[in-house]
DNA sequence: CGCGGCTTTGATGTTCATCAAGTAAAGTGG
DNA sequence: CCACTTTACTTGATGAACATCAAAGCCGCG
């Protein structure tokens, strides 16, 4: 993790737009000032489970995947977020200590902002109390609705699943290099590694998508969508 | 549903306390204009997915299942709520429609308050915000972390799992009647109405419950939690 | 260049859904 | 209140879906 300094970046950052456009000047000096740029490589623990929480955090740049551990050590993927996303907005509001980790999938850049200075704004400025509700409502509505649709489907309506909302939510393409390992694959849809492969392959010899290693081009978006919706 | 106006229940309501404490008098004035009671009975749908959302609702006397139904007709339960609950607060706030129904499972009393004026109170009263935010994001948190638990566990775990939760959440007692059918019982934790049977009768053999129709009892908690953590 | 992690395929066994069939309980209409 | 219908509950048998185990090729990295 390397720390930046880089305040002018502020100035042209989406999230102001996004986030902050509604706060006044004093208000957006305070969050300014509380705030903190990091940068994360590939496969450092941004966020872990059972840790108390003190910052608000939003993606800038990167990709991060949000999961749980179990007892036995194995992970379990809430999701993958990507610039835009508010990274742990889902639980700073309901409990003092994380119920999940987060972990950078590539370098990462966040920006952390004191969580005490959020929520004195959010005391001071109720449009923008309103608007981190909305944000909240709509984060932990969408791992709702995701885990409810992967958890009826079986493997090939999983596997359908995850290669549309990785061309259609992340990339916006129909060709991407996922960062994530085959196992990690698995893990974002409930399934072994072998069984995510095999699918995988099942796909590439039926002409539904090309593989070569990490890089995966969807080449009959029909055919992969009505397995989404019938299997 | 049958419509009641008892104004006079409001002073002794739980939840003027538990979320409406915080409001000065001109706004509590304002809450309870936009309120109205509401009874369902056993069976009777209080909220639908896809329909508008224009009310806050919460649950004063009863039980409600949560659930998604699929393409087949299939229900799926997200969680079962009672008294103290907020039912409906899970999606109030993320889009226009709900994105999940609600059903009475036996007579349920709700207080319903006009989506409108609820904002309008937000937007004026930052502690109310505060509370606001903590309660959806509590709600949220414990739909998601009670489908994960389900979701990695096999059958048994899953039923001891669910059997724990009546027990310790919602009837806080060792002996309780079930309002649900076994079918319904397999749909909160994603098993066939079949394989949760044979779960429970095979418990019953063991001698780690009883059972009389609905009305289960936990003999050997302490095996029964076992099941849970290895399950 | 060899070690460890990632990827892949095959064989095997377990878990669970589905189908079938029967009993019990709860409504329903005469 | 009783015959009738429907819904809920239960158990067994079968097969499909999936996890697990095993083994081998691949690739990057020290």
């Amino acid at each position: 993790m390397k720390i930046s300094y880089d305040i002018k970046s502020c100035v042209t950052c989406i999230y102001r737009q996004m986030l902050f456009g509604d706060l006044d000047e004093d208000e957006y000096v305070l969050i300014n000032e509380a705030r903190t740029e990091k940068i994360f490589r590939k496969g450092e623990v941004i966020v872990q489970e059972d840790q108390p929480i003190d910052s608000f955090l939003y993606l800038r740049k990167g990709l991060v995947k949000l999961y749980k551990t179990d007892e036995h050590g194995k992970d379990h993927l809430l999701s993958i977020n990507k610039p835009g996303d508010f990274v742990n907005l889902l639980n700073i509001f309901s409990d003092k200590n994380y119920h999940y980790s987060v972990c950078a999938l590539e370098e990462t850049m966040v920006c952390e902002v004191k969580l005490d200075t959020l929520k004195k704004i959010i005391a001071s400025n109720s449009k923008f109390a309103l608007r981190i509700l909305n944000r909240v409502a709509c984060i932990s509505d969408d791992v709702i609705t995701n885990r409810f649709e992967i958890s009826r489907k079986q493997i090939k309506g999983r596997v359908a699943f995850i290669l549309i909302y990785l061309a259609d939510q992340i990339y916006k393409n129909q060709e991407f290099k996922i960062p994530i390992t085959r196992r990690e694959l698995g893990e974002l849809i409930s399934m072994t590694t072998e069984n995510t492969i095999r699918t995988l392959s099942e796909f590439k010899k039926d002409g539904i998508i090309d593989m070569k290693g990490r890089v995966i081009t969807i080449l009959d978006y029909d055919r992969l969508h009505n397995i989404l919706k019938t299997g």
